[in-house]
DNA sequence: ATCAATGCAAAGGTTTTGCAAAAAT
DNA sequence: ATTTTTGCAAAACCTTTGCATTGAT
């Protein structure tokens, strides 16, 4: 059970277990493949739990990034968005962003091409790699399409 | 003359040429390698300009992001950071970072090993690259010894 | 002369912090 | 019983916006 490892792991750092604490890691694993915002896992955890505060949401939230149970990204909307971290399951999944510079749409991917830098970083700099993005910004499908439309009327 | 390359991209999209926009450029350009905030640029062109406002650089740092003259860069400490962008010099140049989760230290270095994935990404997605960054976090050299240290003593 | 860009100050929106009350160990 | 965590509100913070003035074309 994913939640007892939880626990186990707050209480090894001397965290308490708490109904927020779980319920906000329920939230955003409950949200596979999303990227939420603390406002909106406020609004889900909310739903459940309607006297629970932002700040909660904020803290706890520092908490699971710290104990790498979650990973921040961010895709320049000015929010900072939270998803799962894969570290704990698998060895390595690989989780990737294209984001659109017009529409803001992102596409999520995997792929696997970071061995080698990864071990090249830890020779020549010592540096110990324990999660990594890959972010591409450019344009999708649909605004490429509005784009050039553009340049051509212009 | 990069400076006269500026001028002409300002003038083919119906932007003025002001002092303000050209200093901000060199700005960050006379500071290479480095990833400037909104605020330490405002600092550094006010030597040279001391009535430039803030506002200004924020609507500046806007037009050469757009402009594709710089990329914005986050590295999760609360500021939007800026460097020159790579696509006007050469075709592709591939800085990334590893920001150590601890100290905050950034490595900068270079690796090609996108163009297979951005070119399966156009292929699947038709969405089209116009820049990239990895980034990857965990532990610097000395963070790692620390982390180390202080696993052993808890 | 026209229209964009600037500077200042105020507003905006996200995230953090202080503190008393509540909950976990 | 002790210590952390919570919730609320206020504060802090970076960034954007409104508007009159200045500056570029």
């Amino acid at each position: 059970m994913e939640q007892d490892c939880f626990k186990k792991v707050l209480r090894e750092r001397g965290l308490k277990v708490t109904n927020q604490r779980l319920l906000v890691l329920e939230t955003i694993a409950g949200h596979p493949g999303e990227h939420l915002t603390a406002e909106e896992i406020h609004g889900l955890a909310r739903d459940r739990y309607p006297e629970i505060g932002l700040a909660t949401i904020y803290r706890t939230l520092q908490v699971l990034v710290e104990l790498d149970v979650i990973d921040k990204v961010s895709f320049d909307d000015g929010f900072v968005r939270y998803e799962l971290g894969d570290a704990k399951k698998e060895k390595r999944h690989h989780h990737h962003h294209a984001i659109c510079r017009k529409c803001g749409k992102v596409i999520s991917f995997e792929g696997d091409l970071l061995e080698t830098l990864e071990e090249a970083l830890y020779d020549t700099e010592g540096f110990i790699v324990t999660d990594h993005e890959v972010k591409l910004t450019g344009y999708c499908r649909d605004c490429a399409k509005e784009k050039q439309e553009d340049g051509r009327s212009l």
